[in-house]
DNA sequence: AACACGATCAACCGCTCGGTG
DNA sequence: GCACCGAGCGGTTGATCGTGT
């Protein structure tokens, strides 16, 4: 804020030999050509050219600013600098606690979805708000706190178990995106919201580790998950709320999977805040057809039939279920969302000798699949409920 | 006063998505 | 169907500020 950049000093624009302008090498491609763009702070002179440009112009287009204008900014800053800075509107300081309360409760619907935050919050940008929460993050973890207040778990529950919220725009998602919080992962019990169990369930050897790790329900969590810090993954400390238990970890399913499957998965047993378009195709389980969830249940179910032929293959991953902890969270293909995830089917075996294919042996239709989760809620709520 | 450290914020970077030819 | 390009998004980084010792 104080360092708010828009100083009128000698950094104006970058000569060509500044270590700054990079030799021409811009970022993402923002190289006109022969220009060289400067990074950095933007001064006044430049805004007020910003500005005045959007004037004529309006907003969009934005790699002509730099030939229009004569600005040695690439197209990305100039439109970043305007949405964050310049647009009109904009709402500057502090959050009020109105803005704070909307914010903690989008992001239990949405996730670090800060653009459709945004979006709820006129004059606020993505970034501020991406940067409050991060923060916020930072605080509350640090101080032992809950990410979502208890009040806020018992009143944005029904919200996303019903059909969106009146006012609140949930788009094609739910509060699945809650299941990456900014360096957190979000153990598997959290369906419990979804009224679907615990898929670690479905994982045996992670469920093990979830199933020992004692005091997992803090009560200030609510029917929230808890935020498991990524401790174990670097140097942090582990939370003193969980400590005693192995690091948990959600399996490796890629934001957007659990995204796909949150949202879309009401035959599977799941609310979710998802209208069908009757315009599209829709697989039989009611999903689009073009979302990640189809690439990947088509990749499940390929794989599953596969093996389905292949005999004793669920007892195999049932009973071969020590699936380490650091085995899921360190594979790299497994991070790399739904592409790591098929890189990771095709080859036979994970580190501890068990395919994903075999993980997900079994369930050879929607409705096994259903069955088979209603099965293990039941069974396995006494372990991972969180109420 | 000087220093260390955490918090905050602006900006950058890489990636994805959608439109277009 | 494919490649290209622009726009946008989310994560990360680095500079600055504020506060405590």
């Amino acid at each position: 804020m104080g360092h708010s950049t828009t100083t009128e000093s000698e950094d104006g624009v970058l000569s060509a030999d500044s270590p700054l302008s990079n030799d021409g090498e811009n970022s993402g491609g923002s190289s006109n050509g022969n220009a060289l763009l400067k990074k950095g702070p933007w001064t006044t002179a430049e805004d007020s050219i910003l500005v005045d440009y959007v004037k004529r112009h309006g907003e969009g287009n934005w790699n002509a600013v730099q030939k229009h204008s004569g600005l040695s900014r690439c197209g990305k800053s100039c439109r970043l600098r305007w949405a964050n800075h310049l647009r009109p509107n904009l709402k500057k300081g502090a959050f009020t606690s109105e803005e704070e309360r909307l914010i903690i409760e989008l992001h239990a619907k949405m996730g670090n979805k800060w653009a459709r935050m945004a979006a709820h919050l006129p004059g606020r940008t993505d970034n501020e708000i991406k940067n409050y929460w991060n923060t916020r993050i930072k605080r509350r973890q640090r101080a032992g706190l809950p990410l979502y207040p208890p009040d806020l778990c018992l009143h944005a529950l029904p919200e996303n178990q019903h059909h969106g919220s009146p006012g609140i725009y949930d788009g094609d998602k739910g509060c699945h995106d809650i299941m990456q919080i900014n360096g957190y992962e979000t153990p598997d019990f959290m369906f419990d919201n979804f009224n679907i169990s615990p898929y670690t369930s479905e994982f045996p050897g992670i469920s093990a580790t979830v199933s020992t790790s004692n005091g997992f329900a803090p009560p200030q969590f609510c029917t929230f998950a808890p935020q498991i810090p990524k401790c174990a993954q670097g140097t942090d400390a582990p939370m003193p709320d969980y400590e005693g238990g192995a690091p948990i970890e959600a399996p490796p399913f890629h934001k957007n999977q659990i995204e796909s499957y949150a949202s879309k998965m009401s035959p599977f047993g799941l609310y979710f805040p998802y209208e069908p378009d009757p315009t599209q195709k829709m697989f039989p389980f009611g999903v689009d057809k073009d979302s990640h969830f189809i690439g990947l249940l088509e990749d499940l179910l390929y794989e599953a039939k596969a093996l389905s032929k292949s005999d004793n293959q669920s007892s195999d991953w049932a009973t071969s279920s020590n699936i380490s902890h650091g085995d899921v969270k360190d594979s790299p293909a497994l991070e790399k969302g739904s592409a790591g995830f098929k890189d990771y089917r095709d080859h036979p075996s994970s580190p501890s000798g068990n395919s994903i294919g075999s993980i997900f042996n079994g369930y050879t239709s929607a409705g096994t699949f259903r069955s088979s989760l209603e099965e293990n809620k039941s069974g396995t709520d006494s372990l991972f409920s969180l109420k």
